[in-house]
DNA sequence: CTGAAATAATTCGAATACGAACTATTCGCG
DNA sequence: CGCGAATAGTTCGTATTCGAATTATTTCAG
């Protein structure tokens, strides 16, 4: 009768989802997608990456990523460059165009960095420090970990 | 500097993949994918549900139930059906077939089972109500309703 | 130093996933 | 009643998303 474990799982599933969609109303608005938005801050944070290292950076197939830079290089907002150490490998860069879109999308408009400022402004500290410790409980567990 | 709203937000998304990962281990022991496995386990619950209403329980849209309800049917683990009441509306139902589709993932072998077991036995009752309180807390406000 | 194993990235096929456009039906206001 | 608005599903186009297969390169054991 797995009750709270189904429950913590919903639960889940709930606040990705209401995360994907503010992601989402940013990056539409100025004209990319979510993933596509989510590698140029990605990139904005980690710079000269490589194309697996950031895949599992971001806990996805290095095919998905793999397409997705390839339109992001289509559209001139990354740089692909091949790697000087291993001529197998990648690096990733932002193009300036790259970031003028990334400040363009987490703008004053923002909603999720609205939303997140309120998260953490609502929240008492040790709240905030509570979820997250727990959560990284319940995650090494799923993971089988412990 | 929204640290900790960014920590909350990368942790979601860990363990929503750490919980995807489990459940399409489960469906691809099975021959099914882990959207279609969600459906059939939701259908388990609540027959006789509209396409439209099943799509808003999963917080998906209509167009992507569609398509995947399409597929199982062809698979014969679900029955679609003319509603009575609504000539435009099908109500949904789980074949036999779909049935023991369903009871053979979620057998013994399950490994979501067996760590959403071990999550429980794991967290005290407390820490669990505490998780589930802040996550809902934290989806209220991301979604701007407080 | 050389060939087998490992690694980095791409490509492929199938299934999500979304919004928009569309069809069919039902609702509701005047 | 009767027609415009709303609702239920489907279809379409684009972009993920994954695992498996493939190519190119590097590593490493003998």
């Amino acid at each position: 009768m797995e009750t709270f474990g189904r429950e913590m799982m919903y639960s889940v599933f709930r606040i990705r989802k209401a995360l994907y969609t503010l992601i989402r109303e940013d990056a539409t608005r100025v004209g990319i997608t979510e993933l596509q938005l989510i590698i140029l801050y990605t990139l904005s944070k980690k710079d000269n990456i490589r194309l697996n290292d950031l895949a599992e950076k971001l806990n996805m197939s290095n095919s998905t990523i793999s397409g997705t830079i390839e339109r992001l290089v289509s559209a001139e907002l990354v740089i692909r460059k091949p790697s000087k150490e291993d001529r197998r490998a990648v690096t990733l860069h932002l193009s300036e165009k790259g970031k003028e879109k990334l400040q363009e999308a987490f703008n004053d408009e923002s909603l999720l960095l609205q939303r997140l400022q309120k998260v953490e402004t609502t929240l008492a500290k040790e709240e905030i420090e509570t979820l997250l410790a727990l959560q990284q409980k319940v995650r090494t567990i799923l993971l089988g970990e412990e």
